[in-house]
DNA sequence: CGCTATATTTTCGAAAACGAACATTTGATT
DNA sequence: AATCAAATGTTCGTTTTCGAAAATATAGCG
């Protein structure tokens, strides 16, 4: 095996494991520490893998693509109404969960539910939720936005409009002071309001800086939704809509 | 911060970077190196994290899991297979690429082309490709199986029958003597089907192993691939029709 | 064959990380 | 307020890893 070979070999042990030491890639390749240590830091110097004491990891900026890097914002927040929205979720209830970071984090703490029946049009909570032996999951038909994994299309609408399940789990990119839901992408509003017409409890999960953020695309408006979730009381506009239409408010 | 949640903060930093130094959990959770040390240790314990000099990883038992496992088996082979079969796919192409870890590393290597337009009913292909934003992605409907992220059922065919195109990339379960393409899963064999009668050209990426696999369902003939990538030569018998049927082998 | 360039191993002092022991802080209980 | 236990910070000697330099092996070439 010569160098080249060797660098493939180790980039690929590393891409798998995310990380490897220097001892596990000297058996690995059967070459002296001081060879692999060579090896990773050239591999370093041109970016492809990160040095660390001890071995080697996978390169950071290879993962903070701006989809990662949105991905790790608010987390805290968001982790909390990941996991308020999760605990409304009963064992074998079948839901919609759309696109957005959040439903991505609300399919993670569903895991530890039981014989859930899922149909998203999210790439990433169709992997995480398939992980589940339990758990049927159903992708919608489309084609996949390349920045966040989301399918959308009329394909797609077409698709979730044959089912009618028990809840819908949507995110929102915002909301604005008279209660519009307010979203970026116009395909993306008709997954959304398929899911809407479809659905017995409508789960809105947001966090407060959604009450801040504009965007473009009437999606619907909040009162077509059952129950919010938020990190924070909303601005007094929404608290009076929520009131007005029996929405069950819930503060993670 | 408490105990507890420092430790599910450094789990999650974990899982999503592969790996992270005592230096960056340092200064992410913002306590001694020593109490970093402390908290890893016990993680490593418990079997959650893989200690590393200088930091900490994914737990190596946790990356097992069957598919994952199943993913690493023959993977020289296969990568040789998977680097054939995309030397052969020119950009701007459109084509199908079905389930199979085979089929998934294929995708890998198709990621230095440009503009490709795929089909695929393997949601992990989908999240490969959808990282490259001149491609487009399209990803069938259907229920999700759980043990390899395969799309399969009536839906997924209705929906590629749709298309036709160029290149029709399939992995297969097995080959019989006869040439009969095998799989174990008949809703898959559909979808394949679909895939083999919507395309211009079949390429068919089978290592040597599956000419001594036995499946149950029949799929289809070789007679109806274009193009046959193998790591050698195949058995006589099949050799025989590949050259019956003008078929194109590749030997990667 | 000898020469040269590249790759690899060997060697060794410096730097980093490690863990144990002890000091300090925090938070709960009485 | 006093006390105790658990968590965290501090210190320091030990172990591991690092990287430079020298020695050895390998391959290509006249």
């Amino acid at each position: 095996m010569n160098q080249t070979q060797r660098h493939e070999k180790i980039v690929g042990l590393i891409k798998q494991h995310g990380f490897m030491s220097i001892d596990d890639l000297v058996s690995a390749c059967e070459v002296t520490p001081q060879t692999i240590r060579r090896d990773l830091n050239q591999l370093a110097e041109n970016g492809v893998v990160s040095r660390y004491h001890g071995g080697a990891g996978l390169n950071r900026s290879w993962e903070n693509t701006p989809y990662q890097e949105r991905k790790t914002q608010n987390s805290e927040v968001k982790e909390k109404i990941a996991e308020a929205v999760a605990a409304m979720i009963p064992d074998g209830a079948s839901l919609f969960i759309n696109i957005g970071t959040t439903t991505e984090l609300i399919a993670t703490k569903l895991l530890n539910h039981k014989n859930l029946h899922v149909v998203t049009n999210n790439i990433h909570v169709a992997t995480i939720l398939s992980a589940k032996e339990d758990f049927s999951v159903i992708i919608a038909a489309g084609e996949v936005r390349y920045r966040d994994g989301g399918i959308i299309g009329e394909a797609t609408c077409d698709f979730i409009s044959q089912f009618r399940m028990d809840y819908g789990i949507i995110g929102i990119s915002g909301i604005s002071s008279d209660g519009a839901l307010l979203d970026f992408d116009f395909r993306e509003v008709k997954v959304s309001q398929a899911i809407l017409e479809h659905t017995q409890h409508v789960i809105l999960a947001a966090d407060y800086s959604k009450f801040e953020r504009r965007a473009m695309v009437e999606q619907g408006h909040i009162s077509q939704v059952d129950c919010l979730v938020c990190d924070k009381t909303p601005p007094p506009s929404i608290v009076k809509i929520i009131k007005e239409n029996n929405i069950t408010f819930v503060e993670a």
